[in-house]
DNA sequence: CCCCTTATTGACACTTCGCCAATAGGGCAT
DNA sequence: ATGCCCTATTGGCGAAGTGTCAATAAGGGG
């Protein structure tokens, strides 16, 4: 693939152009798998151009990666009225309807490359899922909560681990239903907000919080 | 570090001392960040000996997650009779005295857990999880059910993801107690098998199981 | 004691990555 | 329209990592 001529363009477009060839592979191969150079290629750019604007191999990673864990916000907006059992119901299924509608992107999005103890992904990570559990407090009605709301956020952290779990044996294997799943989601957040973190009232002795 | 003398000795021994080393490295700072040429100087050995003996580097790294994912049996062996909350609540408290005796090892062992496109990963954790999950199974003397099995072992796959993420907030994190950790896993799964998966009974149209 | 199997080594070829000086695209002033 | 200058973009260099393979020597058996 010969470069006719030299384009020039906008910082920003250059930068979104690098970053939609990258979520591509990296979402199809793995980190490791894709060299920069495959990168370059598919964005049609040369390989040093990578190193200008993200510096690094790993914080372009870093980058797609926090592209990739935006949620939605249509999930927990607009929901009627109810007992937190019907709201939470809709939440659940509006978000099987996202996933189940990009499902290739939403795969290769809880898929971290082979990097180990990763404190940077682990950051994004938390983040992402900060807002994410927020979402799930307001639409239980808990948004009171200001007790244990540490122990909280950590268990639906815990079980958001689940959810993308069920999703892999949904979409991959093929072990689940989308009706399942959707059973299976409500009841079991359901059970953690009303049962387990009651239940854990009773122990304080978490250093911090 | 220089070699005084080459010392010859047997293969499964050269083997073994090599795996040490490796799951030392790979452990403390991950995979893409550790080097053969790090593993063989640990192991006072010579770079070329890795390869002729697990071939590859990724190799290696697979033989030490897989001998990391086994579950010492002592967590499901000798259940005195009672109830299944009794049985599972010992089966529990076992496993997180197994993980907090070697932390490291285990959180090193849950990193590259999250990774979603690695078949062969996902294959040596698939394994693990059966064997993990049918000694769930006779803890809660459930072993009779055939009907839908399949299903049964998805969620308990899906469930033991929730225990991984706890065990985060646990040991890294520190958000979660022990205790609390106890309560939430043997409550969950309890939920699991007493009233989500009955519930899912009426779902038959998985398309293989 | 020597020899022969084979465990072990060291060097070579190849790929990938980050860096940097050189190059040229295209907006702007004239 | 035209030339200039800023800077987006390129290509190549050196370092680091990885797999392969023929050469080497360790140590047990005859």
């Amino acid at each position: 693939m010969q470069r006719t001529q030299r384009r020039r363009l906008s910082p920003d477009a250059r930068r979104a152009e690098i970053l939609i060839a990258a979520r591509r592979l990296f979402g199809a191969d793995g980190y490791s798998a894709v060299s920069t150079a495959d990168i370059a290629a598919a964005a049609g750019v040369a390989r040093g151009l990578i190193n200008h604007y993200f510096g690094d191999k790993r914080q372009l990673y870093l980058e797609v990666v926090r592209q990739m864990m935006v949620v939605p916000p249509s999930v927990s907006e607009q929901l009627p009225p109810g007992t937190p059992e019907e709201r939470l119901s809709i939440c659940v299924g509006r978000w099987l309807d996202v996933v189940e509608r990009n499902r290739e992107m939403w795969l290769s999005a809880i898929g971290p490359a082979a990097l180990g103890n990763d404190p940077d992904i682990d950051r994004i990570m938390l983040e992402a899922d900060e807002i994410a559990t927020d979402h799930i407090l307001e639409a239980a009605l808990l948004t009171g909560i200001a007790d244990g709301r540490t122990k909280l956020r950590a268990m639906l952290r815990a079980h958001s681990a689940m959810l993308k779990a069920a999703s892999r044996e949904w979409l991959v294997r093929g072990t689940l239903t989308r009706d399942d799943l959707h059973v299976m989601l409500t009841r079991t957040v359901l059970h953690l907000l009303n049962t387990v973190f009651p239940a854990l009232k009773g122990n304080p002795p978490c250093p911090e919080s």
